[in-house]
DNA sequence: GCATTTCCGGTACAACGTACGGGAAAGAGG
DNA sequence: CCTCTTTCCCGTACGTTGTACCGGAAATGC
């Protein structure tokens, strides 16, 4: 039947390999050579599987979709909406590297044809046209890559304070003076803020307005 | 007074030079070698004005910031926050690495000091706290990053086309072929959704739930 | 003139993605 | 069995990147 040599490792084993590293170093130290290294392989022969390392974090990204729960609508189109934000920050949790590999990135592979089907089916109920659905959908994950990026960033830098201590200590900032003394009685939660983008970007009745989105 | 041999060049002649590069080709052109070049130095002589090539990007970043006009506020807090993000948007359209460049980044340099005074005054006739403020306007910024992204990423790649064809062929993706089918008789404007967002994450009143955001 | 300080920039190195191509390992046909 | 064809393996090598190092150049203060 197959004709020539037989592969001596596979596409899947390369990409999980690569989201290993890439989730105990961080996505800077998936390079071709530490890859194939940490599967006993020669650096050039990850190109038998993969045409080159751009398409490899295209697959790495689809890949950890896979792992995501999947949705299944309810009729509660809010409620499902926030359930597929939940499931998408969890799996952005779990993998810190995937909301800069997002950001810089489009739409590939099955899982993520798969993701916008669900958040369509979630949004059924809306009414809203299809087109709009779908920018929906594209708001709700850049919030959530965006919210996620956030909480992974940690404390400012120490340059940081040092920057934002001045500003306040200059007397010519003084919101940011009062917001920084003020402080925060309660942390928001991610639940709480994205349940407002959700109504707030979706729900066509609250917000008639002339642009209905 | 100052010993030395005097510098050749500035600061702000090598950011400025910087910022046209990536105008023009983009962030991926910006190199020391290119810079360097450009405004006719070595290589090596852009490290006595930059520690690094990261700093050179925040000092980018913060200088484009420079030109954004500033919003003083008028008591329309929606008014004043749409108006800041339009201004935000219009400099991220006229420097398209932008917005890639702010994804990986935290706020650095007095021009986001700024910026943050600013969102905050906007803000100051909603009563929220501090930290819920400045929780805001990072969310609004990362949401216009988020749709100027998606503005300049222009139409969907060939491959994709083929993907998402093939998706809706198969027959096992109903609501993603009934909202391409149904395509989008308006397409949504900027300022709609921006609003939209605006009043979703930052009124009290509207959305008055256990958590205020 | 000399010492000191500062900036200039050529050279060099490590790490990256990957083009190239010869060698190795399998099935197919004789 | 041998041989041809196909496929994969991967060492070598090239161009590009950021930048460490350091000798030389240019200014001031004594």
């Amino acid at each position: 039947m197959t004709r020539g040599r037989p592969p001596a490792h596979t596409l899947e084993r390369v990409i999980e390999a690569a989201i290993a590293v890439a989730d105990a170093d961080g996505l800077a130290a998936v390079t071709m050579r530490r890859i194939a290294g940490e599967i006993g392989a020669g650096a050039m022969s990850l190109y038998t599987y993969v045409p080159d390392k751009d398409r490899l974090v295209d697959a790495m990204v689809d890949r950890v979709g896979a792992d995501v729960p999947a949705i299944t609508p309810t009729g509660d189109w809010q409620g499902d909406l926030l359930a597929i934000c939940r499931a998408q920050r969890a799996s952005m949790l779990a993998h810190p590297w995937l909301p800069g590999a997002l950001a810089a990135r489009r739409i590939t592979g099955r899982h993520m044809v798969a993701y916008l089907e669900q958040g369509l089916a979630a949004l059924a109920p809306t009414r809203l046209d299809g087109s709009t659905k779908l920018e929906v959908i594209a708001l709700l994950t850049g919030f959530v890559a965006n919210f996620v990026a956030n909480e992974l960033a940690g404390p400012p830098t120490e340059e940081q304070v040092a920057l934002i201590g001045e500003a306040v200590l200059s007397g010519d900032y003084p919101h940011l003076a009062a917001a920084l003394a003020e402080g925060g009685s309660r942390v928001p939660t991610f639940d709480a803020i994205a349940l407002r983008m959700i109504r707030g970007l979706a729900d066509p009745v609250l917000w008639p307005g002339p642009d209905i989105l």
